[in-house]
DNA sequence: CCTACCGATCGGTAGG
DNA sequence: CCTACCGATCGGTAGG
């Protein structure tokens, strides 16, 4: 008999145990043992080691996804956009690290079927940071860069962030956004 | 009775395997298969599994330094070095995007004693960057942006480029290096 | 490099 | 949610 809300622990044990082992490294007795149970116990509440998998790196997905769709939608300057874009991102990482390296660097445990949804999920993410490039460069705030390599310069520092950010560091998730959208708003040179 | 050249065509499936599903997830009977032995037959070659891992990582680790170590030690202006490096760094994850994804990917599958050489040699190749955009910053060829973040910045976009580069894409390793060099070097903003 | 095999451990199930 | 267990598979070894 379940206890309420045990299966949001058992997810909590998943995040912790998958993205500091990773998800093939982490056995099922593994998450037993970090939530008190035995291992055939875990069979109440999930059906496999994988379902877990899929609803975190999901549930992380829709979390990216509402922070940061709004801000595109608003109507804002395309620079004031990106900064916020990029603070809510980082912001959704530095809220639970271990959520988002699942996301960022354990979704390929998912069977081949299932990559489908994720790859989805994060190029329709990418469009939206796609569509702040383009309403610079319509509205001439921004030089006529290359789109898509200027989408990927931007996706690339917000999502390397859970490689090394640590909450309870110097700077907080915004600042950190500052310094890299001060970067790349007017570069390196004079 | 080994036959030479074994151990490298051992190494080589090793990195398509563990690049492709993992290094947990890959058995040594995949990587038997792979090279057209039985599965005990790999241990006249190797004593671990992980043994390979290690291999394939240290020898990345060596390649991206010695690309670009050169190129920091040459007299150049900061703007030039941080092109060239960019590329060399790119150029070494074009040449073998499989053994780039296994030294950024799959590291952290080494055990504990293990981690502390790829640490180091992380921490020796960020200092490379890093010294570039000391030099830029002091010589003023740089506005006086915050170093660390800058070093994570370019860090980030060259890492992650393993995620999505594809050879025979239509941009080659050189031009995907200035395309973010520009960028990085004069901003969005005009 | 193969055959034959080992102990350990895996994800998951049956029955309560 | 536990006890008891299963078949499959794992990394690795012995002896040739």
């Amino acid at each position: 008999m379940p206890r309420p809300g045990r299966k949001d622990e058992l997810l909590e044990a998943a995040v912790t145990l998958f993205s500091q082992k990773g998800f093939h490294a982490t056995t099922v007795r593994d998450l037993a043992e970090q939530v008190g149970m035995k291992s055939g116990s875990l069979y109440a509440h999930i059906a496999t080691k994988e379902d877990l998998l899929e609803e975190i790196v999901m549930r992380s997905a829709e979390q990216f996804q509402a922070a940061v769709a709004p801000i595109v939608r608003s109507d804002a300057p395309a620079a004031s956009k990106l900064r916020q874009a990029m603070a809510a991102h980082i912001r959704v990482v530095a809220s639970d690290t271990g959520a988002a390296t699942v996301f960022l660097h354990e979704w390929k445990a998912l069977s081949p079927e299932r990559h489908a949804s994720v790859i989805a999920a994060r190029q329709g993410y990418e469009e939206l940071l796609a569509a702040i490039i383009r309403q610079g460069v319509e509205s001439g705030e921004f030089r006529p860069v290359d789109e898509s390599y200027a989408r990927l310069l931007v996706l690339s520092v917000v999502n390397w962030v859970y490689q090394w950010y640590k909450p309870g560091g110097p700077l907080g998730p915004d600042q950190v956004a500052d310094r890299f959208a001060e970067l790349i708003l007017h570069g390196m040179e004079p």
